[in-house]
DNA sequence: GGCAAAATTGACTTTCACGTCAAAGTAAAT
DNA sequence: ATTTACTTTGACGTGAAAGTCAATTTTGCC
């Protein structure tokens, strides 16, 4: 019967809070249905807060986050826009793959890090 | 005659502002040498710039990576302190694991986007 | 139907990471 | 020596993404 989610049900399930949701509404990411004033989620709506708060992760801002949304809602029909879009979205390949790289080097370098520390200890625990 | 670079130098090379690595300095990242109040840069301070955007891109904190910065340049002595740190290790690695499959994540999708950008493409193509 | 708990709106505040200017000092080249 | 290009400090401003607080509704529940 087509299950709805209270706000709080699913601040609870994200750790956001309710501030956030109503944020991502008036920016116009989300568009819970009303009974009166409450908003209701619906299943579609907790998918998207997923994949916005993944976009968060990984740095995206709320108007990129905004423009991948429209693509899906309503795909541009224009050529110019479309040819526009698969140049965005080549560079945000293009970003991710960097960022990628970047973290890959990070956690090798915490890898060294922990190493170090493991070492570090093994010294002092050998001294005492 | 160990090299100094100027400060636009850099700027030029990493693509960030004068206030940037002003900005850096201020935060305790850096601590280029001064040559009367004009800063000068050495390799080594070029070298932990290039490890302060790399973990600006992954969206570490300014002071995440000054924590990072001061492991290198002394690693805690205290057992206490290596204790907390290789928890913040393991807690920044799993975050950065998330965060690469995040990344993976979306590129599939923009695959998609773009798949989907030359169907429609080829849509229209065919209907003119 | 009454009441505590939850939800809403609106306004104001905060944090982060710089941007922007102004005023003044320096260096380099002609 | 003067112009021209950099550089510095300091103060204030900004945009993004919420946080916080207060004053109402609204709901759920007995």
């Amino acid at each position: 019967m087509n299950k709805y989610y209270t706000i709080t049900e699913l601040t609870r399930e994200f750790g956001v809070s309710t501030r956030t949701l109503r944020f991502y509404e008036d920016e116009g990411l989300i568009h819970p249905e009303r009974r009166g004033r409450t908003r209701l989620f619906r299943p579609a709506d907790r998918h998207l807060i997923k994949e916005i708060l993944r976009g968060r992760r990984i740095g995206f801002t709320i108007s990129e986050i905004r423009e991948i949304i429209q693509v899906y809602k309503d795909p541009p029909g224009e050529i110019g826009q479309l040819q526009l879009l698969m140049q965005k979205v080549s560079e945000k390949r293009d970003d991710l793959r960097q960022k990628r790289r970047d973290i890959d080097e990070t956690l090798t370098e915490l890898d060294n890090v922990e190493e170090a520390c493991l070492t570090r200890l093994a010294e002092i625990g050998v001294g005492t």
